[in-house]
DNA sequence: TAGATTGTTAATCGATTAACAATC
DNA sequence: TAGATTGTTAATCGATTAACAATC
């Protein structure tokens, strides 16, 4: 059984920042880039930086701080984002047409192989070169083109309707924009973007 | 100073989900409904589903479970979602024809009522009946419509250059769907809905 | 060398979970 | 009444922060 418990999940959900920074310098020619630094930009603390840092084996040199390329390629390594992944999108609306759109996730190695809907006025076209195909090819499309996560993004109410049917082909990660809570067996991994969670939490901020 | 940690913060995402599984209960006319189905239906622990109704203020009863009707508005109470916020959205892409489209924002408050983009094209059109307009309006149109929320859905490369302008036209409150840490004032609040995070925690998810 | 920065070990803080009396 | 469920108080767990020696 996957356990969905991750270790160390708010340091996990720092790292892209981090990376995005250190980029940058990389941008810039920096050899090395201090935690010191990262923390300021970000405002952070800098043992929380240097922590998170940690995870991913990286080691520094006092004084100078961590070398800038070794740290991008440790980062990388760690997340996975080194290697290849193809993706197949659940709901080919606005959103998925957002998704698809950004440049960023191809090059952490996220590709989007296909798109599925139900509407028939949607087949034979692309979002952002994506071709969307009809739900029931889901199986067959996934198969053929070696996808390994799913992205929902349909309504709601379809959500574990079509959960199930990912599952259904073969699909053990799947990233859920909808706001219902799936319904899946133990070995299929699910990490939750829930807007309404966001948005409770910029109310309270508000009230404060 | 707005103190940008916020207590209970994990709690407060999870009321949402609550909230919604509450809204079925009391659409099947029940009158109470209990932590121990809460957890069950969320794959919580009824403890956890307690403590967190609890900073709701809301108060059960043994053996039956929480009132639905007063349960519902006290959740609704503690988000602010019993209030109406006008917001604007700047960057009129695909994303925020997404989030304007979905009909449970307003539904628990927020009622969109301009969207802000450069590009001359889109200008005299809308997205779900919401008006682009350009962004040097923003100023204007803000107190013009009472705006008290700005959506930032723009490219990256710009989010910190129309947080300025945000922060110019007077809004206290930033939903950023950019995976940039913005500079701002201590006095405005900013959520941030990072998707390289919630990516990265699902590709670490694959490898366990 | 002097001093900034790292990595380690310990302390603090906050969130989750456990135990259990109260109660409808 | 008996038993399920609540709310409170305490224990555990994990993440953040602090202190500081090591070091380039």
């Amino acid at each position: 059984m996957t356990r969905q418990k991750i270790p160390a999940a708010p340091s996990i959900r720092r790292l892209p920042s981090y990376l995005h920074l250190i980029r940058q310098a990389e941008a810039e020619d920096c050899e090395f880039i201090s935690g010191t630094l990262i923390a300021k930009e970000l405002h952070l603390e800098p043992i929380q930086v240097r922590k998170d840092l940690a995870i991913t084996g990286i080691v520094g040199k006092p004084k100078r701080g961590y070398p800038v390329k070794p740290l991008i390629a440790a980062i990388e390594h760690f997340l996975d984002w080194d290697n290849k992944k193809n993706a197949v999108i659940i709901g080919a609306g606005n959103l998925a047409t957002a998704l698809t759109g950004y440049q960023e996730f191809k090059t952490h190695g996220l590709n989007f192989v296909a798109a599925f809907d139900t509407s028939s006025e949607k087949m034979g076209k692309n979002i952002h070169g994506v071709s969307i195909y009809p739900l029931d090819e889901l199986t067959v499309r996934t198969k053929e083109l070696g996808a390994t996560i799913a992205v929902l993004t349909v309504p709601s109410t379809f959500a574990q309707e079509c959960a199930d049917r990912i599952v259904e082909a073969g699909i053990k990660a799947i990233w859920n924009f909808t706001n219902r809570k799936l319904n899946l067996p133990d070995d299929v991994v699910c990490q939750r973007e829930d807007l309404t969670s966001g948005y409770a939490m910029l109310c309270v901020m508000m009230g404060e």
